[in-house]
DNA sequence: AAAATAGTGTCTCTCAGACAATATAAG
DNA sequence: CTTATATTGTCTGAGAGACACTATTTT
């Protein structure tokens, strides 16, 4: 079994970028410059340049930055598709990523990306749609036990807004009661001290905050 | 950004192959052929090919078959490890997966693989200590909430062997009583009727079960 | 009967969900 | 004072852990 050489197969990294824009999860597209697709909607992604990005996290920070704009955000490596036939080019690598944005940075951010509501994201090419589904099942899954979630807000916010963020990403609603009793058990925030805000519609004021530290993760589901 | 082409990784994938023995999760080791760290004890694995392989997992099927004997096992992709340092030869991309084997059926192999307690592996070439943290966790974690701990037994089983192998997963004692109250509850198992067994030590002859699905994933924790 | 494992019953505590009640500010 | 949101409290039921108890077989 002396492998010593064998063609390779392409590599490259996708990143599955979420937003939340109108009480809704968003996917972030980009126009595909080349081809095949060249024009379709599509994730963001692209080569992992090995004379240029030391790792896999190092790709996904280079492309989103140069196409999205964006540096700093939250993400994480979600799973490797890899088959002869996802790419009609050849055997191909992505390794896939999840990254999440809140709107505010993307807004900020001034590139012309295409937002489309997650659970109606339309036709995608290659197996796009395979990653976003796997992307939405991760933000399910691991976001009822993580806090996650907040990274979809700025990094002051609301209880309220914080547990808008949970209902939108579980997919149901939560008690209010309950929600501050686990949140505060779990000692996830820090008041934002002095700083009180009146949030559009809010007759009172209320309690900003924000996250101690940029991931948690428990074993209490939310 | 019209990419065409770029220099490409190496694409491989590694197996961590874990089974019982004697009480303890050992992971099975094979020297490698070839360079670099010819002859060093190192995760089963390999190149994917291009020609040969439809995708990643059939990749590893291959792999398992060919260098450990192995069909039909337990496997999962873990998480992929792609830098410009991982491999003195070239920038490289390790799709990693866990497997799970029965003794019984690692035995039955007869290739002679080395089998190491996972939690005193020694050195290993790589990155191959990360991938095995890596799956370490992963069992652990996902072990609680999923019948995944159960691909290390045979396909019959009795209670006390389940409960031994979830408290071996999870490095915690488990109470009998609460124990098969969940398994009860979760309706995960089938009484292979009218087969008693006595295990070695045991005085009384026990109900022998089987996995009604071939793995289970629930909320609650075991 | 003793030993050893198989299997059941009960108590308590934590936590989740439901829902009610109170507090505070704007208009 | 009304309205709308913020914030707290109380009740109930599910499930987890602890522990004691019963059952069945071999020696």
């Amino acid at each position: 079994m002396a492998e010593t050489e064998f063609p390779r197969p392409i590599v490259t990294v996708d990143i599955v970028l979420l937003t939340l824009r109108e009480e809704r999860l968003h996917i972030a597209l980009l126009p595909r410059t080349a081809e095949p697709f060249a024009g379709v909607a599509a994730l963001i992604g692209g080569y992992v340049h090995v004379e240029e990005d030391s790792d896999a996290e190092a790709a996904v920070a280079r492309i989103l930055k140069a196409k999205a704009g964006l540096s700093g955000i939250f993400f994480e490596q979600l799973q490797t598709f890899a088959s002869v036939d996802r790419d009609p080019r050849d055997w191909s690598v992505s390794i896939a990523y999840f990254a999440l944005v809140p709107q505010e940075v993307l807004d900020e951010a001034g590139v012309a990306l295409e937002l489309r509501p997650v659970d109606a994201a339309g036709e995608l090419p290659f197996d796009h749609a395979d990653i976003v589904r796997a992307a939405r099942e991760r933000l399910r899954g691991k976001g009822a036990y993580s806090t996650i979630p907040a990274r979809l807000l700025p990094d002051i916010f609301t209880m309220s807004e914080l547990q808008a963020i949970y209902e939108t990403v579980m997919g149901e609603r939560l008690d209010q009661s309950a929600f501050r009793r686990k949140i505060n058990d779990l000692n996830l925030l820090e008041e934002v001290e002095g700083e009180k805000r009146q949030t559009e519609r809010a007759r009172r004021p209320t309690t900003l905050y924000r996250l101690k530290a940029p991931l948690a993760v428990f074993d209490r589901r939310i």
